[in-house]
DNA sequence: AAGATGACGATTG
DNA sequence: CCAATCGCCATCT
Protein backbone atom coordinates (compact mmCIF):
# COMPACT_ATOMS: atom_id res chain seq x y z
CA UNK A 1 0.00 0.00 0.00
CA UNK A 2 0.92 3.48 -0.44
CA UNK A 3 1.15 6.47 1.56
CA UNK A 4 -2.29 8.61 0.84
CA UNK A 5 -1.51 11.62 0.49
CA UNK A 6 -4.59 14.56 0.89
CA UNK A 7 -4.20 17.43 -0.05
CA UNK A 8 -6.00 20.18 2.01
CA UNK A 9 -8.69 20.89 -1.06
CA UNK A 10 -9.77 17.43 -1.30
CA UNK A 11 -9.68 16.60 2.45
CA UNK A 12 -12.94 18.58 3.07
CA UNK A 13 -14.44 16.47 0.18
CA UNK A 14 -12.97 13.29 1.71
CA UNK A 15 -14.76 13.95 5.08
CA UNK A 16 -17.94 14.61 3.64
CA UNK A 17 -17.93 11.27 2.00
CA UNK A 18 -17.13 9.60 5.61
CA UNK A 19 -20.55 11.77 6.71
CA UNK A 20 -22.35 10.36 4.07
CA UNK A 21 -20.90 6.73 4.65
CA UNK A 22 -21.44 6.71 8.40
CA UNK A 23 -25.16 7.54 7.88
CA UNK A 24 -26.02 4.16 5.78
CA UNK A 25 -28.24 1.93 7.69
CA UNK A 26 -27.59 -1.04 8.83
CA UNK A 27 -28.57 -3.75 6.38
CA UNK A 28 -28.74 -0.68 3.32
CA UNK A 29 -25.97 -0.23 0.78
CA UNK A 30 -25.29 2.99 -1.66
CA UNK A 31 -23.15 3.50 -4.80
CA UNK A 32 -19.94 5.97 -4.96
CA UNK A 33 -21.94 8.17 -7.85
CA UNK A 34 -24.75 8.45 -5.47
CA UNK A 35 -22.52 9.66 -3.04
CA UNK A 36 -20.60 11.87 -5.49
CA UNK A 37 -24.19 13.14 -6.47
CA UNK A 38 -25.48 13.68 -3.09
CA UNK A 39 -21.87 15.72 -2.96
CA UNK A 40 -22.75 17.78 -5.48
CA UNK A 41 -20.13 16.38 -8.03
CA UNK A 42 -21.43 13.70 -9.56
CA UNK A 43 -19.11 13.38 -12.13
CA UNK A 44 -16.48 12.65 -9.64
CA UNK A 45 -17.46 9.11 -8.33
CA UNK A 46 -14.11 8.12 -8.98
CA UNK A 47 -12.38 10.44 -6.80
CA UNK A 48 -15.62 8.78 -3.54
CA UNK A 49 -13.82 5.66 -4.77
CA UNK A 50 -10.63 7.07 -3.65
CA UNK A 51 -11.78 8.86 -0.66
CA UNK A 52 -12.66 5.12 0.62
CA UNK A 53 -9.52 3.93 -0.30
CA UNK A 54 -8.64 6.65 2.36
CA UNK A 55 -10.95 5.75 4.38
CA UNK A 56 -9.39 2.35 5.49
CA UNK A 57 -7.71 4.08 8.13
CA UNK A 58 -10.85 5.40 9.32
CA UNK A 59 -12.41 2.01 12.08
CA UNK A 60 -16.19 3.60 12.10
CA UNK A 61 -16.02 3.97 8.18
CA UNK A 62 -18.35 1.01 6.53
CA UNK A 63 -16.83 1.00 3.81
CA UNK A 64 -17.82 -2.90 2.62
CA UNK A 65 -21.91 -0.45 2.47
CA UNK A 66 -20.44 1.17 -0.73
CA UNK A 67 -19.80 -0.37 -3.99
CA UNK A 68 -20.52 0.37 -7.45
CA UNK A 69 -24.01 0.86 -9.29
CA UNK A 70 -24.58 -2.28 -10.03
CA UNK A 71 -23.96 -3.79 -6.24
CA UNK A 72 -20.68 -5.35 -7.24
CA UNK A 73 -18.38 -5.56 -4.85
CA UNK A 74 -15.66 -4.17 -6.73
CA UNK A 75 -13.34 -2.72 -3.50
CA UNK A 76 -13.42 -6.22 -1.58
CA UNK A 77 -9.63 -6.39 -2.53
CA UNK A 78 -8.93 -2.97 -0.81
CA UNK A 79 -9.79 -4.23 3.01
CA UNK A 80 -7.82 -6.11 5.10
CA UNK A 81 -9.03 -9.30 4.56
CA UNK A 82 -11.05 -9.41 1.29
CA UNK A 83 -13.59 -11.74 2.61
CA UNK A 84 -14.07 -9.57 4.93
CA UNK A 85 -16.57 -6.69 2.93
CA UNK A 86 -18.66 -10.19 1.63
CA UNK A 87 -18.89 -11.22 5.34
CA UNK A 88 -20.05 -8.38 6.68
CA UNK A 89 -22.55 -7.87 4.23
CA UNK A 90 -24.25 -11.18 4.83
CA UNK A 91 -23.75 -10.11 8.66
CA UNK A 92 -26.79 -7.46 8.08
CA UNK A 93 -28.80 -9.70 6.35
CA UNK A 94 -27.27 -8.57 2.47
CA UNK A 95 -27.37 -11.68 0.29
CA UNK A 96 -23.96 -11.75 -1.80
CA UNK A 97 -22.98 -14.16 -4.69
CA UNK A 98 -20.23 -14.43 -6.44
CA UNK A 99 -19.42 -10.55 -5.36
CA UNK A 100 -22.87 -9.28 -6.52
CA UNK A 101 -25.41 -8.02 -3.72
CA UNK A 102 -28.84 -10.01 -4.40
CA UNK A 103 -31.73 -7.67 -4.37
CA UNK A 104 -29.49 -4.97 -5.17
CA UNK A 105 -32.62 -2.47 -5.43
CA UNK A 106 -34.21 -3.48 -2.43
CA UNK A 107 -31.58 -3.30 -0.07
CA UNK A 108 -30.37 0.05 -2.22
CA UNK A 109 -29.97 3.03 0.19
CA UNK A 110 -30.54 6.54 -1.67
CA UNK A 111 -28.81 9.52 0.20
CA UNK A 112 -30.56 11.98 -1.67
CA UNK A 113 -34.00 10.13 -1.19
CA UNK A 114 -33.19 9.34 2.24
CA UNK A 115 -31.31 13.06 3.39
CA UNK A 116 -33.20 15.25 1.16
CA UNK A 117 -35.63 16.80 3.85
C1' DA B 1 5.66 17.46 -18.22
C1' DA B 2 2.96 13.63 -20.36
C1' DG B 3 0.83 9.34 -20.17
C1' DA B 4 -1.23 5.66 -17.37
C1' DT B 5 -4.25 4.26 -13.59
C1' DG B 6 -8.47 3.56 -10.92
C1' DA B 7 -13.19 0.96 -4.72
C1' DC B 8 -17.01 4.86 -11.32
C1' DG B 9 -20.74 5.86 -14.56
C1' DA B 10 -23.42 6.84 -18.82
C1' DT B 11 -24.07 5.68 -23.46
C1' DT B 12 -24.16 2.78 -27.50
C1' DG B 13 -24.32 -1.54 -30.24
C1' DC C 1 -26.31 -5.27 -17.04
C1' DC C 2 -23.12 -8.80 -22.46
C1' DA C 3 -18.95 -5.69 -24.10
C1' DA C 4 -16.71 -1.69 -26.06
C1' DT C 5 -15.94 3.14 -25.58
C1' DC C 6 -15.79 7.67 -23.77
C1' DG C 7 -15.95 11.20 -20.02
C1' DC C 8 -14.45 12.33 -15.65
C1' DC C 9 -10.48 13.95 -12.28
C1' DA C 10 -6.95 13.29 -8.50
C1' DT C 11 -2.89 10.72 -8.13
C1' DC C 12 1.16 8.01 -9.70
C1' DT C 13 5.10 6.92 -12.58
Amino acid sequence: MKPIKLSEQNADFFERVYEVVKLIPEGRVTSYGAIANYLGAKRSSRMVGWAMNAAHQHPEIPAHRVVNRLGLLTGKMHFADPDEMEQRLLLEGISVKNDQIQDFKVVYWNPMEELML
